[in-house]
DNA sequence: TAGGGTCACAACCGATGGTTGTGGGTTGGT
DNA sequence: ACCAACCCACAACCATCGGTTGTGACCCTA
């Protein structure tokens, strides 16, 4: 279905439009004026359409030509904006973000909204140990976590910035005990079975999680292969007996017709607490401008009545 | 200074990452593992980046990789579209709007708004010949176009509706005799210079001119080579006694401090007819949908103290 | 430790895409 | 009306590229 499109062809066809002789593409590409010809030749062959008109002073577009230069521009802007992504010095910012639909993933739209002439490369690594040693070879720019894991304290040369604590939401199916209420104390979901499958012992999520349940006597079970979120929502809108947790600012696909809850936990709170991890001597200029973004827009943390670990830093 | 990056190379790159391993990957392409090998190593070594990391069942994406991929499943969409474009049967529509500044080009902008699903190509042909014949052809799906030139009535198998009129304006610089006036009535033009460089004889546009002075009395230079509206809009502002035409609905690059004005010329006011063009046989989906849109949206024509050619077609 | 899975390297070879040389065709000056 | 000066296209040639097959090194698991 797809034709074997190369990149060069179409840098080819645009210096010839922009030109409007081949021989001058040519001169410009730094070939001789018979490849400029092959190449549109070809280009025409593969696409089924005739894209110059030749005359004796030059080559015009035809109309399908019109129609199939910006695409072609459009083309080359996105190639060389993917080659940028891989340049070591300036290359976008690399941020990683826990996954795509989390509350950092949230902070970074916000922060594009309004630097949208900063460019972005959004990322989802396994854990803030991976996080860390990524940030530290400088493979990526600044990192959302949770920090620091009890026993093991973020080196000297990483800096972090507290920028959002999410409150955590009981998600249940419409059939659940809890499902009518309008919030749930935490003490209320001892007993109760909560499901989170896909938690990896030795991350700093699975800490936090480990945390909650000796401080309020919860159950969790982590059991079971992590079949993707889609999945986990099936199972909890069909399971009476079942619930999981949530990030408050979690963006769900919301499955139409699931009947799925969403129910704010009180008394206290649990906060997950993301914090921004970069490296003290980062230089990249987008970097600062993150932060000061973060710190002007994000607001205050540690309100009464929510809980974190006592490991997490402060601000 | 860019890489002759090639597509079938980055959809391997896309199809590798997805799979998880080059064999499976090389299945999907239907080439050998050795293959998809040999390209991502090319493609490794231009990108002067390690993409994956081997290992014993399979191939991951470094912290690299995963920062080229999202912008190398943007290349394959663009590229996809770009061949799109040029395909013959369902392909995008294609609409002629005079220039890319005019009335018309707003009203697509107006279309694309409420429907960003609808696939569009937008081009500038030279005069209504041309669009017609286009048309005829089925090159393009639509035109913006003054119909029709009195002795040249629109053939049988094309369709019009008229979409919009534009109330013309003059443009001065701030030294000239005119540039106080918060309107000015036709009748007060005579005498000036008005200059409008790249009006081409024969062509609808200079057909509505040739009406507008013998009507009123006006003199029109059309005289000297056109070198854009950019060199049009710096005489302009420098010279006291020259002004221009202008549709009131032109989006200028307003060269700053340059002091121009746009003034309402009124008793009557010169609107220029812009009407939509089709081929009554066209079965393009949107080219209903199109229709439909503008003969909702548009205002009414023919308001009283208006003026325009008595060869412009009614509604 | 044997076996089945992964990817990489080497040798080979046809297709691709560049070069030079040449020819047809329109334009414009003499 | 011709000829020079431009255009682009076609042909022949040839190096490189990018595929194939064959093989080997490696890792995990039974």
């Amino acid at each position: 279905m797809d034709i074997g499109l190369d990149l060069d062809t179409v840098r080819t066809f645009v210096a010839a439009a922009d030109a409007g002789r081949f021989q001058e593409a040519a001169a410009e590409l730094t070939v001789t004026q018979q490849a400029v010809s092959k190449r549109i030749a070809v280009l025409e062959r593969k696409l089924g359409v005739r894209l110059f008109t030749r005359t004796a002073r030059g080559a015009e577009l035809t109309i399908d030509g019109q129609a199939f230069l910006p695409h072609a521009r459009e083309l080359l802007r996105v190639a060389e904006r993917a080659v940028a992504s891989v340049r070591t010095g300036r290359r976008p910012l690399r941020v990683d973000v826990l996954t795509s639909r989390s509350a950092a993933s949230g902070l970074m739209r916000g922060f594009h909204r309004t630097h949208p002439d900063i460019e972005l490369d959004v990322m989802t690594l396994f854990d803030i140990e991976t996080a860390v040693a990524a940030i530290r070879s400088g493979a990526i720019d600044a990192s959302f976590r949770a920090v620091a894991v009890p026993g093991r304290p973020l080196p000297e040369d990483i800096a972090s910035l507290r920028v959002l604590d999410e409150s955590l939401e009981l998600l249940t199916g419409p059939a659940h005990a809890l499902a009518g209420a309008r919030s749930v104390p935490v003490a209320r979901l001892a007993g109760h079975r909560i499901w989170m499958p896909g938690i990896v012992p030795g991350t700093e999520w699975a800490a936090y999680y480990d945390d909650l349940v000796a401080e309020f006597g919860l159950t969790i079970e982590a059991t079971g292969p992590n079949f993707g979120s889609d999945a986990l929502l099936d199972t909890i809108a069909d399971t009476p007996a079942l619930a999981t947790f949530m990030g408050g600012q979690t963006r769900l696909i919301w499955p139409a017709g699931h009947g799925l809850r969403r129910i704010p936990v009180t008394d206290p709170t649990p906060v997950y607490p993301h914090s921004l991890l970069w490296h003290r001597d980062n230089p990249h200029p987008a970097l600062a401008t993150l932060r000061a973004h973060l710190a002007a827009t994000t607001p205050g943390h540690d309100v009464p009545g929510t809980w974190t670990p006592d490991w997490v830093l402060p601000h």
